[in-house]
DNA sequence: CTCCCTATGTAGCCATTGACAACATCGAGT
DNA sequence: ACTCGATGTTGTCAATGGCTACATAGGGAG
């Protein structure tokens, strides 16, 4: 449990109660969403008083887009990753990235959570939005990119960008929402993002026309509510 | 203001204050967003006792839980009446049908923020599942039509129906949420509306290759943050 | 007409929470 | 050895949700 980085001295006070902070909220996020974080209930679950926490963050908002800023950076590295994987047409790449984005929802619904909440999009908080500015802008780079390898050729690039961040997150929280289980619920949530990544960046379709799909060998949980 | 409909005795205590509060919380939502909803502020709002409300709604989610509700009828009912206007053919129907989403997003931010709030989407409310339940069968409907028309005929329908909602969802949120105001920022949004829910579902396009469009001309407002 | 009963609103109480201030302690650098 | 900053602790306050007991208005039964 305890694979902290650098030698933690647990003999003081607590050792690096920052990170164990935004470690056990990812927890309780994924276990009850968002509303269910606390700055004292964090403390409780840590052992440490229900002041503790102040000194890392200056209140609760600091510790959700603490959590919100890595979020992007974790959801932005697994897109980079993805698309990278791809190769070099740039379509390809530009649906990796966005099934990329899904699969990190379907796997770490806390921080895409977290990103997503309407509180924490509120926040006035510099380090994330210079985050989500970086995160935005891959998803246009990718979009131009696809555009002039050939992907609606005839669009406005705006309402491309606009398309995909829709879309993408759309699919996402059909999946990492507890909002849609009972919608999608019965499916396999593999095989239906990859259907509707299909339907968002159309694939080069050379293999097969859906259904000898095996690309889906990953988990197939989060289909029964 | 006073609206009601079955002459109001305000000699008595309030009146009905069940609509009052619906009211007045629609538009805190407005302003400030669901997480400034309280009940004591309701009721300090509407000149009661801090304990009024609990006569109406048993809790603070059970008044979310109506407003929910009241927001998927309207948009429901919007939908429907965008589908009518829109003829006969069911893949125009069914961009209407979203189309008409996009818009209730955009011009009732509240209601559309109280139907997808994290915080509401747990709630386990009979009525407002029912709800639920027959808005995304409108659009599943919607959905299955239109793919028998031509839309999409390869794709699954339950793919299609995730895309639909995925996307719909996304584009309302990207012009509804605080969220992405700056991302969006400077585009005429009605436009940008249109553009993206053509990329949804492919307008039979018999007139332009996208901009001399003129359908917009209802009202350019939440372009500028 | 009076009495009771239900619907509705009020007043008071308590636990939880976020936020703040004052104080305590560890440990590093002078 | 002393000081000081970083980190935690205790105490406090206001706001909130939720609960219980109480009040009041008005309608219906006798």
């Amino acid at each position: 449990m305890y694979a902290s980085t650098t030698l933690v001295l647990m003999s003081y006070h607590h050792g690096n109660l920052r990170e164990a902070l935004l470690r056990r909220a990812a927890q309780v996020i994924a276990e009850g969403g968002v509303e269910a974080v606390s700055l004292r209930g964090l403390a409780r679950d840590l052992d440490v008083s229900h002041a503790a926490p102040r000194r890392h963050f200056a209140d609760r908002g600091a510790l959700l887009a603490a959590l919100a800023q890595e979020g992007f950076r974790r959801s932005l590295e697994a897109m980079e990753n993805g698309a990278r994987e791809a190769g070099d047409d740039p379509i390809a790449r530009y649906r990796a990235l966005g099934r990329s984005y899904v699969r990190f929802a379907c796997e770490d619904p806390a921080y895409f959570r977290a990103i997503n909440h309407p509180e924490v999009s509120n926040l006035a908080d510099d380090a994330l939005g210079e985050v989500k500015q970086r995160w935005f802008a891959a998803l246009r780079e990718g979009a131009e990119a696809a555009q002039q390898a050939g992907w609606h050729p005839e669009a406005d690039p705006r309402a491309l960008v606009a398309f995909s961040i829709a879309g993408a997150n759309g699919a996402a929280a059909l999946f990492a929402d507890e909002r849609w289980h009972d919608v999608v619920g019965g499916c396999d949530a593999e095989t239906l993002a990859d259907d509707v990544l299909d339907l968002i960046v159309h694939k080069s379709r050379t293999s097969a026309p859906r259904s000898t799909k095996k690309t889906t060998s990953r988990r197939k949980g989060r289909s029964a509510s």
